[in-house]
DNA sequence: GTCTATAGCAGGATAGAC
DNA sequence: GTCTATCCTGCTATAGAC
């Protein structure tokens, strides 16, 4: 099901480089390397995607689509059923989402933090989960928007107080753990209590 | 007086390499490069630093020591005069710092969201802040310590609602208003507001 | 301390047979 | 679609003159 040998030829590509750029960075990567972990023909590698740079690009633009599909799910569920779901509920399903895709996050935070003059997609995806969380938001398109006070407060608020802290747990848990010699499933009950205190808890 | 000609050598190499490393990454960066930018013969870089390595190791080190001093100085100065500092005045302070040394600490982060086994200096230097802020926090030398719970607990608050707001603010600060649209101080001014509505906001 | 020159190899990428 | 062989650039690192 799972083992290399099941997976298509892209895919086995799309999974070694994911788990080699998470442990040694994308420049840190060689196509070599690539090719040999994915059990591949380098020059397979050069068939299906472009270059290596249209290989990171197809990694972050797939997890971007599955982000937006998710989000569509999981907002119209919520709305869908009278039930009222708790936030610390959602934020655990996030957790769980974003948790089985901590690889292809690390890399897009690696590649954000460069200064270079690529495609953010960190906040590409930030911009998505805004634009279903805040209630009016809109990007797309070269519309002007009205640049609101309010909205940038927003931004700024949801960004750094919430989505940042959610995205650094999912990257570090695992390190964090080791480092701080703390129990994994302690962490994750720490974070939740420290989340529903601060970011869930102040009344913007 | 910070033109490159009065610099020694060792200092334009520093500087040249976290400028670059904080643009293009640390494998993405050649040392030919470094030598070109800091104006500096390449043969000079593996004359003062062992190898590429060292070279970034070095700079690790330094801000350690910069941000020991830094935190000793504030919190004596802090408990010295009589006057009681709010917390947020401490924080625009502390972001005044960190400012300054915002290429260090992406390529900082940069390092530490890698799998591999290196040292993880981004650890070391939340370390060192909770080792102040934090009563009673040791951690230093081989000892075991008593992991109570409730340090676990403040660790994880501490770092994930302070230290990550903190410095991802710091690292994605100019990124971020330009791909927002948004005005630098005003971007200041509602990250204040957020952090101290949030983290600051907690009984904890 | 500073520079030139170069070793030696790994990297990204392609041509072309099957 | 798959594989072999290869190009060639650019990389880390060093030797050795001054």
């Amino acid at each position: 099901m799972s083992s290399k040998e099941s997976l298509s030829t892209v895919e086995k590509i799309l999974q070694a480089a994911e788990e080699l750029f998470a442990e040694r960075g994308f420049d840190g990567t060689s196509v070599n390397l690539i090719a040999e972990k994915a059990d591949v023909n380098k020059a397979m590698i050069y068939y299906h995607f472009k270059d290596k740079n249209d290989l990171i690009n197809s990694m972050f633009e797939r997890i971007l689509r599955e982000a937006e599909h998710y989000l569509k799910r999981a907002f119209a569920a919520h709305s869908d059923s009278g039930i009222e779901v708790s936030h610390l509920d959602r934020i655990e399903e996030e957790l769980n989402f974003l948790s089985k895709r901590k690889r292809i996050i690390s890399v897009m935070m690696m590649e954000a933090l460069k200064g270079d003059e690529k495609d953010n997609y960190f906040f590409k995806c930030a911009e998505r989960v805004f634009k279903h969380e805040l209630k009016g938001f809109k990007s797309e398109s070269g519309e002007i928007e009205e640049n609101s006070s309010d909205r940038q407060r927003d931004l700024v608020y949801e960004f750094f107080t919430g989505f940042v802290p959610i995205i650094a747990f999912v990257v570090f848990n695992e390190k964090w753990c080791d480092y701080f010699k703390c129990d994994s499933d302690k962490a994750m009950e720490y974070f939740l209590e420290s989340f529903r205190k601060t970011h869930l808890a102040s009344n913007f």
